[in-house]
DNA sequence: ATTAGCACTCTCTCGTCAAGAGTGCTAAAG
DNA sequence: CTTTAGCACTCTTGACGAGAGAGTGCTAAT
């Protein structure tokens, strides 16, 4: 009966896939055969769709319905039928232009990729600020005097990273005394990492090269906290946007999609939950950070359960071997994977553009024009 | 027929709402006698709550079900029936504690805040950040080499509100160089706002105390860019967060509500607009801001249709004559409003309370303890 | 003024039925 | 051996209707 995967049965599998990706309906024979007008009957494509269901690229929701794709299928179509596409330039420039606007700002980029992945794939995005490869190394510190009792400490570490954060004063001091305690303070704890600091810390007093003041001890403290709680949460932190774009695909609108309604809102409430904790991407992200090129997962093929009904399609952004970031989009397996897979390529490359111009490395991506 | 409001009707109303509240099911008159252990009939209870639809408190969904709260109904129970509480003593500690843990992170508040409102009230949560009531105010600029050819721009305003922002330099600068030109800069324009930086800059040439390098012009045009944006981003930005805590209320779960479920979805994706866009608060917030005290706005009391179905409990926070925000909650009208209103006030004022150490003004405010 | 009793209305839930969609199978044709 | 026409079969969908249940509104008695 089967006699494998022939070149028309493929064709025929292209179809349904494209097909139920535009409609969102299950595909019957005699549609495939009308719409795309084939030189053959509905009763004969009825017999290549019954092969490509036994073969397990395609089911049944029931007897008498049209067939739907399975992951298997969306994973065929993926390696094999799919054509390599890239954005349409005007596109790009379009995306290259927002970018354009808000150079110079690493928060905005996040934002803006962010932003771009949804309404481009009209799925929900993801974005993981980048992370430096090596833990986070300590450059210098500025006090600047806010009010008599309160100081803002500017931390700036290796790598353009800076984070601000308010002090309290035990008691007044002026700019001069605040400006010579950061001064020492960058000197003495320059270019250390986390744990380096913890140790330098740790040695006896008559080892310290430099008495601290106990404001100093204080400030060295936060600085501390500063970095470890940068380090959590950088290490989890993923921002996604584009929920309203993904909950206008038919699988979240209960009249659309022939079921119960109350599973259409179950659906909904796990793909928020998904969205929102990051629970079931956890494994991926540092799968995807370990390995080139755009990485798609269809279904619950890598991770839990409940991500069986979502795809995910991700790739790293960053520098070589100075920060990493991954960058995608997820939405209901029935996705139009082509369109998400160009979009996440580019807007990959262009991150790693921006980045790679940030740490004054000249850009490897092919598709990496100058920014404007 | 009807006598006006009488003791036992605004008692029954109480009742009427704290069921409905609590159940989200239409209340029956037999429902209240047996739970509340009337000492009247349920016929009596029947005459008491039809008096009370026709004084517009209550409504009917059709012939045959429980009565139902109007807006009418839950804004006599706002302003009248209602008791005054505040949130339990261990909540408060609670949620002091979690602040205290961020302390001295702006940011981090305001997130915090939007968690523990959505939390606490199983709604969603709305917070924008706190604005200055004058302009934004230059104070002074830090730059900071990255390598070479780039620089991270710090820049300080008034208020302790700082902003980061890489620059591109033209040409190799040595860290002397930059901290030369910050300075500069940072002596010529300290103090000024945006409009008193742009009216300096149009001086004819001879008029300016100073001989700006073409490098330092191009900081100057950085840092009114960066102010522009952050007068513009500061004015619409809302932060919300909960969506879920919201999507849990049975509102939301078609299965709960004997309703179409079509309009469950709908429902919710309305509610995602208005906390993506703000569309609907965008009046509000001004409003709020002008007035003291926590807001309450039932339905589409105040604002566009779309916000029919939904209810949101908004205070002021911040320091007077200084910098303010807004923050709240927003859910379905069938909202456990004394429960929002207390959680909303003190959250407020815990903020204001913070702002004010960090502004350097004694709390004004009574429930403010001292922050641990 | 309160309440018991009861009719009335409206929703909700099944079950049945007919229509429709699409397949799977069989047998004939190329 | 492949293709195809024809047809029975299966399963969903929507409509219709009846019966049960819930709760009210009214009336008349207390």
């Amino acid at each position: 009966m089967s006699a494998g995967l022939t070149e028309r049965r493929q064709a025929i599998l292209k179809l349904v896939i494209q097909e139920f990706v535009e409609t969102a309906c299950p595909v019957a024979s005699e549609t495939l055969v009308r719409k795309y007008r084939l030189n053959v009957s509905p009763a004969t494509v009825r017999n290549e769709l019954a092969a490509l269901e036994e073969l397990g690229y395609l089911t049944h929701l029931h007897t008498s319905a049209g067939r739907v794709p399975t992951d298997a299928g969306y994973r065929f179509f993926v390696e094999n039928l799919m054509e390599r596409t890239t954005l349409p330039l005007a596109e790009q420039r379009t995306i290259r232009h927002q970018f354009y606007q808000v150079r110079g700002e690493l928060d905005q980029w996040i934002q803006l990729a962010g932003a771009v992945l949804a309404r481009t794939t009209q799925n929900a995005s993801l974005v993981t600020p980048p992370r430096a490869a090596e833990p986070l190394r300590f450059r210098s510190m500025e006090l600047i005097a806010i009010h008599d009792t309160m100081a803002l400490a500017v931390l700036v570490f290796h790598g353009g990273i800076v984070k601000q954060q308010t002090v309290t004063l035990d008691a007044a001091r002026s700019s001069e005394d605040l400006r010579r305690s950061a001064a020492r303070l960058s000197d003495y704890l320059a270019d250390q990492t986390l744990s380096g600091i913890e140790e330098t810390l740790a040695r006896p007093a008559e080892q310290q090269p430099l008495a601290l003041t106990d404001f100093e001890r204080g400030l060295v403290e936060m600085l501390v906290r500063a970095m470890q709680t940068f380090e959590e949460q950088s290490r989890e932190q993923i921002h996604s946007d584009g929920l309203i774009e993904m909950l206008s695909q038919p699988e979240f609108i209960p009249s659309l999609v022939r079921e119960d309604a109350e599973r259409a809102v179950e659906r909904l409430r796990r793909a928020l939950e998904i969205l929102k904790s990051g629970r079931g991407l956890g494994t991926l992200i540092p799968q995807v950070l370990a390995s080139d090129g755009v990485q798609v997962i269809i279904g619950g093929e890598n991770s839990a359960d409940e991500m069986r009904e979502y795809s995910v399609v991700l790739a790293r952004y960053g520098v070589e071997n100075a920060i990493a970031g991954v960058l995608g989009v997820i939405g209901p397996t029935r996705m139009a994977y082509p369109r998400s897979i160009s979009t996440v390529r580019y807007i990959s490359s262009l991150m790693s553009d921006l980045l790679a111009e940030l740490y004054n490395v000249e850009s490897r991506i092919p598709e990496g024009e100058a920014l404007e």
